[in-house]
DNA sequence: GCGACAG
DNA sequence: ATCTTGTCGC
């Protein structure tokens, strides 16, 4: 059985293996028929180094909240640019529980990491759920080609030879998204959905809810 | 060697 | 990520 939990390992050696491994086993076509509900997972950081994770699940494409979660969890693992998923993963994987979500918006990157294995990525494998990784800022890759100011377009990002994932303007005159393929779905379907779960914000409207259920959890301790 | 570097 | 107020613009 692969160790993809066993975060608490200081060789960064084998973290990358780790990530090399659930490279491999990421499916990049849409495995799924029709989507009903759409889940967003975030997590929120006291000074003391307690994670926040919140999970929060909407009806799709309405946009309707149905149910979230949101727990308190000890961090035991550093913030090392690369290796994210070895500080959020347990803490996200507590706060999704017993969500049941057909496409799940995390908070980062999926694809579109040095290894193609980031934490949205890292997410859908091992709840073997389709996943879309969202950032706010870019981590590798650069855009092959500009994109409009208009609300909708989108450059792809290329690294070496591939495509990565997208930088995707979810609103007009606004920095856009970075989208990537997390687990299960193709990157096409992932620009469009998250399009479709941003029609007010800049942050797809599941994320968003979570960021903010985190925060207030942190904050009312 | 130097700069970049999800949250 | 977090610490923080007002402010410019659609």
């Amino acid at each position: 059985m692969l160790d993809i939990l066993d975060a608490k390992q200081t060789d960064l050696d084998k973290l990358s293996k780790i990530q090399e491994e659930v490279a491999e086993k990421v499916i990049k076509e849409d495995k799924f028929s029709e989507i009903e509900t759409i889940a967003g997972c975030d997590i929120s950081f006291s000074e003391e180094d307690y994670a926040y994770a919140a999970c929060v699940l909407f009806k799709y494409p309405e946009l309707e909240k149905i149910d979230s979660n949101v727990v308190e969890v000890e961090v035991d693992f550093p913030y090392i640019p690369t290796f994210l998923a070895f500080r959020e993963l347990k803490p996200m994987l507590k706060a999704i529980n017993d969500i049941k979500a057909d496409i799940f918006l995390v908070d980062s990157q999926g694809l579109a990491h040095p290894r193609r294995a980031g934490l949205a990525s890292h997410l859908g494998v091992v709840i073997n759920k389709p996943t879309i990784g969202v950032a706010k800022s870019r981590l590798c890759g650069e855009a092959r080609g500009e994109l409009d100011q208009d609300k909708g377009s989108y450059s792809y990002l290329r690294d070496d030879d591939q495509i990565i994932g997208a930088m995707v303007r979810t609103r007009t005159n606004v920095k856009p998204v970075y989208v990537s393929i997390g687990h299960m779905v193709s990157l096409e379907k992932a620009i469009e959905i998250t399009l479709q779960s941003a029609p007010k914000y800049k942050i797809p409207e599941p994320i968003h809810a979570s960021h903010k259920l985190a925060t207030k959890k942190m904050k009312n301790r």
